[in-house]
DNA sequence: AATTTTATGCAACTCAGTTGCATTTCCAAG
DNA sequence: CTTGGAAATGCAACTGAGTTGCATAAAATT
């Protein structure tokens, strides 16, 4: 499995322990490092915004040029989920500020976790 | 200068390096820490989500309950402007999605370094 | 084949943030 | 007061993601 093909296959955004292990392979971290900012450089792999302590990777292919699609993070579950089917919003910059990334991020419940807490109320 | 009014003064995100320069006094950065832990947990302070390998706090207040300011950093002078002035976008989340809090970063160049920018480019 | 270029690996480092534990400061009961 | 226990502060040592320097291996070029 390559690294890109790692990161296409899942559904979230990964850390660079979590594509080494998708990949099977053991390559030494300093390479994959390597090659994720090549992959970053080159315009087909970017960061995640996402309050986490280590960096998260995901493929620009899920993106448009200027705007990522948004992030949604459970207090719950800790799960992040890549909100595609929205459309990236946008604002009206000042004068004069030239937009090349956006990225939304959001925190609260996900539905599940929200159901869950409203069960656990009503007991 | 207390550690809150350092950070109601500036005008962008500060790391608990920053903060402790303008506060002033020499705190060990464990107590820093923590009290930045403490005011984090009470709501009167958040950290900003940049893309930073430090961690940047700012004030709640310049945001709404659920919606945080939009930031843009420039990648010209690196600058983190705060758009306090911009309407945070709503989204539509998938339904059963309770959202608690939202930040959108924006990245590019702001209004100085796009004209400098061009008048490099026209000479 | 010889030589240069590029990719990989290892070990040691950096640096933000954390943890354990000792010490100080605060504050309330005696 | 003062004493005893809780809360705040500090120090040093640790943790862990990411980086750097340098040696070695694999390609590519002549």
């Amino acid at each position: 499995m390559s690294m890109l093909g790692a990161m296409l296959e899942a559904k979230e955004p990964l850390s660079r322990e979590q594509i080494a292990r998708r990949m099977g392979e053991n390559a030494n971290k300093v390479t994959l490092y390597r090659t994720l900012h090549s992959l970053v450089e080159a315009g087909i792999v970017h960061t995640a915004l996402i309050r986490n302590r280590v960096q998260l990777y995901e493929p620009s292919a899920h993106c448009s040029e200027h705007l990522c699609h948004p992030h949604f993070v459970c207090r719950g579950c800790h799960k992040t989920i890549c909100l595609t089917e929205i459309t990236p919003p946008t604002v009206d910059l000042p004068d004069g500020f030239r937009l090349e990334r956006q990225q939304l991020q959001m925190e609260g419940l996900c539905s599940t976790c929200t159901m869950a807490e409203h069960e656990t109320q009503s007991i």
